[in-house]
DNA sequence: GGTTGAACCTCTAGTAGCTTGAGGGTGTAA
DNA sequence: TTACACCCTCAAGCTACTAGAGGTTCAACC
């Protein structure tokens, strides 16, 4: 039987991480002490290393819940799970794209300062004059 | 004197979000109509071009009050721009590194699903075994 | 058995950067 | 004058946590 804490440690995640996932019922409501302190199985201890693995991979809570689902139905086909993995593919590239563009930009900015003032400033000058972007109009939230 | 909506239209920005960075002291109190109608003149559009090209960049809101400040003080040195923009693009080339990785993981998982039951499905089994994971434990909040 | 101290508990509020909604007022063209 | 698109404020909601206050429990040591 584990505590929040050494599950947490085993996992790589924060104690209030755990208890913010019981919350929102992403983790069950484990088991507890006569004191009222949480004790967890092996169960559990997979479930969150799944969770936080899936979070590394950038899915979101949402579709975290939705493969924890599938997971529990093996005799469902397994379309779904492929096209949220697919889903979160074309996003992840579709982000490095767009990171790329900026590396250049920024890239582009930093080499251009010639280290004077702020008044011949590449990096602010560059920032003032949209014209000069690559970059597209809709991306912020990246 | 363009009205909030036209402000918006013009720089890609949603009419709420002017207001909030209006709020949080990013843009200055505009003039108003005598019915208390916000209206905008040049200087706030190019004020506000830049918040929104700095933000497509992936700069934060901290940081671009930095450079509005720099902006506003031509004689300083520019070397604090040029600081933040370093910061920035190291940033983004950490950020870029890590998605690469991502990628790779989530195209492994993608092309090894054979199409059959949740059961032996590769994407959730890859999300099951964390062995064979790429990536490091510290990234999540990509 | 008593005492310490780390780890646990709940609850509330805060973070970034907006977005959405309710409920109402304004500006302009026909 | 009437229609209606646009504007106003204020409050709450979003994701995915994180931090803190104030109090309780567990396990080890003496």
């Amino acid at each position: 039987m584990l505590t929040i804490g050494s599950l947490a440690r085993k996992t790589g995640t924060k104690v209030q991480t755990i208890r913010y996932y019981e919350q929102i019922g992403l983790m069950p409501e484990p088991g507890r002490t006569e004191g009222g302190q949480r004790r967890y199985g092996d169960d559990e201890l997979d479930r969150l290393a799944f969770i936080r693995h899936a979070r590394q991979l950038g899915f979101s809570l949402e579709a975290i819940r939705e493969l924890l689902d599938l997971s529990d139905h093996p005799h469902r086909p397994c379309l779904e799970a492929d096209a949220i993995a697919r889903r979160q593919l074309k996003q992840v590239e579709q982000r490095l794209a767009r990171l790329e563009a900026l590396r250049i930009e920024l890239q582009r900015m930093v080499h251009e300062c010639s280290g004077g003032q702020t008044a011949d400033c590449r990096v602010l000058e560059v920032l003032r004059d949209h014209s000069e972007c690559l970059t597209d109009h809709d991306e912020i939230g990246a």
